[in-house]
DNA sequence: CGGGTTTGACCCGCGC
DNA sequence: GCGCGGGTCAAACCCG
């Protein structure tokens, strides 16, 4: 786990993040050598739940969405009919034979899409918990097919379903990196 | 039967 | 206006 704590790279100038994604499997940690390249996160100051429901299609439909490789880590803001938009959004890689992490959370997969200049699709999943509209992007890199992206969108409203203790250290030192 | 996956259609923003 | 690419929907399907 202290090989993880050097590899792990946080690239981020943001100060409030929420980290979404909690918790990793061991099996993964076992089985497959979790890289973890990059750490980016925006974040959105808390909306009103009226104007959360109301920008989420608009936080659907924002290009910033799309940047699977960014690594900027910086605000993006979102201007649409007078309103300014954040969103949080955190996206890491990670070296794994496996598209599919272990997070502890109950994902449902909603669609599946082929991405240009890219060999493997990318898969978007949502968080299965009722009231959850926590999303998340799967991609594996056309570069290096043993790194796969995973893009998390959004915070889950709800307790892990199965918890990992070590993905929870991993979880700590992100959050302390980001000050969440 | 309930919940998850697959996959083609659809929508939207953007660049030309 | 049109084509392209990304994101989402939803019907059909699968599986435990």
């Amino acid at each position: 786990m202290d090989n993880f704590a050097k590899d792990f790279s946080y690239n981020s100038s943001s100060s409030t993040s929420q980290l979404v994604s909690s918790h990793l499997s061991l099996d993964l940690m076992n089985d497959k050598y979790f890289h973890a390249a990059t750490y980016n996160s925006d974040h959105t100051e808390q909306l009103e739940d009226d104007d959360h429901e109301q920008n989420l299609d608009l936080i659907r439909k924002s290009p910033e969405c799309n940047d699977l490789n960014s690594v900027s880590g910086s605000h993006v803001l979102h201007v649409k009919k007078g309103k300014k938009i954040r969103k949080p959004k955190c996206s890491f890689q990670t070296r794994s034979q496996v598209d599919i992490l272990d997070d502890g959370y109950r994902w449902r997969k909603y669609g599946q899409k082929a991405v240009k200049n890219s060999k493997f699709p990318r898969s978007y999943y949502r968080c299965s918990y009722q009231g959850c509209n926590v999303k998340k992007q799967v991609q594996r890199l056309s570069k290096d097919e043993g790194v796969v992206t995973t893009t998390y969108e959004g915070t889950h409203s709800h307790p892990i379903e199965k918890p990992n203790d070590n993905f929870e250290h991993i979880l700590t030192q992100m959050q302390i990196y980001s000050s969440c």
